[in-house]
DNA sequence: CTGAAAGCGCTTACAG
DNA sequence: CTGAAAGCGCTTACAG
């Protein structure tokens, strides 16, 4: 009677209701749930909030779930894998209906082992096929940014980003940027070196700049730096700044993601560009038909990305123009 | 039993537990939430989480929920003010315990109309004494501030943060502010100007920057912006690092929050910092308790502030030690 | 000490 | 067309 289905009188009905007006009435979702065996809530996995690329999916998610009338439980992992399983056996305890999940570490990761899998959706770079999942195509995307630096005049490039200890980052997602890195080395004939793949201590500003400062410490000479992330990319430009190299003049720097910060960093980021709310609305579309079907196939589905060219990289400055390219609704 | 209330031989109890093992036997929390009353979630509710502060506060409170035990459902209030008030009806569904509510507008807030309110914590300056509320002092702190830039010599300085639709912001936060940046100018004998008091469309960076430039299309002459965020600010920088005004030596530029950005920036900016754990921290203790006894009278909790001095206030750039009084544990 | 039963608030299939 | 009853999976007070 509540949700419409019954038919009544169309008096009884408006009487009916002004009484739950009067009593301000309203519905028990628990015991909704308990009867549907449906929540109308999904999860949603992150590493770390207080990282740009989180905080901007997560809001990405959280709008496309609302528009879907679905509520949001958020969770991070980045802390404890562990984090990563709990929440996947939380699923099945039917407060949540599916999870969208961006796995901070694939070995570790629930996803190999859990026998009852609940609906769910991995984000993010993931080298398995049991799940749904959304992706861009990191490789092609980290070779297009680094042959673009070459194009520049780059020659010796920092490969930035990988873990001295593995907290915090997607080995899958590490792993593909630094073979798109190679390939565009390989390709270009330039020689890879070991000394140019810099280690973070972990996926944040603070992470990037300690892995430049490293860089600096050790004497190594380069021209360029591809970061993996933003974050990692704005930890780098301070620490240059720092030591008194000037970006795009003395070193040139790109990131990846595309997060609000690039465009408005010092100098604008050159970046990896995708859309997180086509992102958002592909994995949500996945979860709900996947919540709907669980006989489903697995499905992947790939985000389009492009080159965000700004002045990091060395492009002339247009004034005013600069943010056409990277520029989000 | 299971939750091993039930005093029960220990030979059975290990069966027990071994036959849920095999059975891969999960708890249904919904129809435990139903017997219980308590789902054990907590609703967030923030006004955009691809905001730094937003996304800080959101890391913290979901921390602090973490150790607690509590799930957290995440909901997004600055699209429109409406959904604060479908929050706050939501968690008198029995979905969610208890809410944290950064309230957007409080005019149009819910708390004032609402006759039953669930547990409910709001966090920022809100100027209602009907719930409990966890808050720092922004009057002071702007004031400190402000008054720390015409120490540095400032004597046309721009507060920026006033909206001018309001899509976005607390209006209660822009008024505590504002007063603030008066009072240094009056403390000091400065006059305050209309033409000094500069809008932005929305409280991002974007809209810090759209802020910046509409003051310099105007040709209002100023000497340091107080931003009302370390968001805004950054967007101070970039509008005016695209006009080739130079931070801090032609103009001086202070923020408010001490997000990670702030630190990074370039120049590191000067701003008013507080621990976001901290603050997470005792609204969670609020809203527990009230959830424990929902009579006891309502309480407000100051979190302390102080202010980080960086470069864009002119301060010396003391390298490698610019960061100690900004650190964050 | 242990087991059976009641009831949380919904929704839906069923009887009247 | 309408109303009463069953049952979702728990927890706890109660009877045995």
């Amino acid at each position: 009677m509540i949700t419409g289905t019954v038919t009544v009188r169309s008096g009884t009905r408006a009487r009916v209701e002004r009484a739950m007006q009067e009593l301000d009435f309203v519905p028990n979702l628990n015991a909704r749930g308990l009867r549907n065996g449906r929540s109308g809530m999904i999860g949603v996995a992150l590493p770390d909030l207080g990282t740009d690329f989180s905080a901007s999916i997560s809001h990405a998610l959280l709008e496309a779930a609302h528009r879907r009338g679905l509520a949001v439980q958020v969770e991070e992992t980045a802390a404890e894998p562990q984090r990563e399983y709990d929440l996947v056996s939380r699923a099945r305890t039917h407060l949540v209906d599916g999870l969208v999940l961006n796995p901070v570490r694939l070995d570790d990761s629930v996803v190999g082992r859990m026998e009852h899998l609940p609906p769910i959706v991995l984000i993010g770079e993931v080298e398995q096929h049991r799940t749904d999942r959304v992706f861009v195509n990191s490789r092609a995307a980290t070779r297009t940014v680094t042959s673009h630096l070459i194009a520049q005049g780059a020659r010796r490039i920092v490969a930035l980003g990988s873990m001295s200890n593995d907290a915090g980052a997607d080995t899958a997602t590490v792993d593909q940027r630094l073979r798109g890195y190679l390939d565009a080395l390989e390709a270009a004939g330039l020689p890879a070196s070991q000394e140019l793949q810099a280690p973070v201590p972990q996926w944040t500003i603070e992470g990037g700049a300690a892995g430049a400062s490293l860089l600096l410490e050790r004497g190594t000479q380069f021209d360029a730096v591809v970061a993996f992330t933003d974050t990692l990319a704005v930890g780098v430009l301070h620490a240059l700044r720092e030591a008194g190299i000037r970006v795009p003049e003395d070193v040139l720097v790109t990131g990846f993601d595309d997060v609000e910060h690039a465009r408005f960093s010092s100098p604008p980021l050159t970046t990896v560009h995708f859309s997180h709310q086509e992102y958002a609305e592909a994995a949500l579309d996945l979860l709900t038909s996947r919540i709907e079907d669980r006989t489903l196939p697995p499905r992947a589905v790939e985000i389009p990305h492009s080159l965000a060219v700004r002045e990091s990289s060395g492009a002339a400055p247009v004034r005013g123009a600069s943010d056409a390219r990277g520029a989000r609704k």
